[in-house]
DNA sequence: ATATTAGATTATAATCATTATAATTATGAA
DNA sequence: TTCATAATTATAATGATTATAATCTAATAT
């Protein structure tokens, strides 16, 4: 049994060929894929994959914290398979996500948190990017 | 002419009741209320008022830079009247966001960047807040 | 190996947030 | 007061996501 399968073997859901067809996808994948995205590379070798099957496969491994859901972008949610701690930088003009991979110490005194029990942080970081400034000035 | 007029004169947009409402309603506001909780309040005195509307005006007041529109609950748009530089703390029950008005410095090295041209950065605090911890642990 | 069953996949319907359209209405300038 | 432009409204359309129910399959026990 190969190292993959064994470390999913750990969360206890069965290993479909459709879910072991995503993990392979998102691992490494450093794009912040949406859902379409995902399902459009998947459904290309397994033409009988559902959207349904897609939502449904990475709100499990969300779940089971093997990746982080991502509320960047507005319009849809976004994914990364990335889960130590790190922050982005996001093109406001092509949503393009690239990650910051800088460890920042934020405090936030105890007379800010009101009681408030914090368990992590994640900036966002907004600007153009290179291509995007390149091309034509709006 | 009051002082809000004046103010909002400024955004050369015309002033009809519905935008003062719904201006009335943001000013101050410290919920980081979403378009539903806006038409809620306002259409309790303005029953004509559409969901259409609504969105129209938050969708003028971001382009106007007048209010700012966050992506902290990726269910919905949620939006903010502070437009000074500051930062949020999110429950992940509630999803109650409550504002965290620290400067930190947060430097991204040039060889980081490729090319990125910084405009700005959030960050996201997320933890369990005071009344949700009281409640039952899950 | 086979049967069993809990859980997964699929097609599809339903829902929710948001945007688009087109007709009506109202603001603000002349 | 008139008028053009822009805003509001009702509603349809779209897109993302979740729910449902039938079928299928992975994993376990036989």
């Amino acid at each position: 049994m190969n190292e993959k399968i064994k470390k999913y073997k750990l969360l206890n859901i069965k290993l479909t060929p459709q879910r072991l067809a995503i993990l392979d996808y998102l691992e490494g994948n450093r794009m912040h894929p949406s859902v379409e995205q995902i399902y459009k590379h998947v459904s290309r070798r397994f033409p009988s994959m559902s959207y349904a099957t897609v939502y449904n496969v990475v709100n499990t491994l969300v779940k089971h914290k093997v990746v982080k859901e991502l509320s960047i972008d507005p319009d849809k949610k976004r994914f990364d398979p990335d889960m130590h701690t790190h922050h982005h930088m996001v093109c406001i003009k092509c949503k393009k996500i690239m990650d910051i991979d800088i460890d920042y110490s934020l405090h936030v005194p105890e007379q800010v948190l009101e009681g408030f029990t914090l368990m992590g942080n994640h900036i966002e970081f907004y600007g153009i990017c290179a291509q995007c400034r390149g091309k034509d000035k709006d």
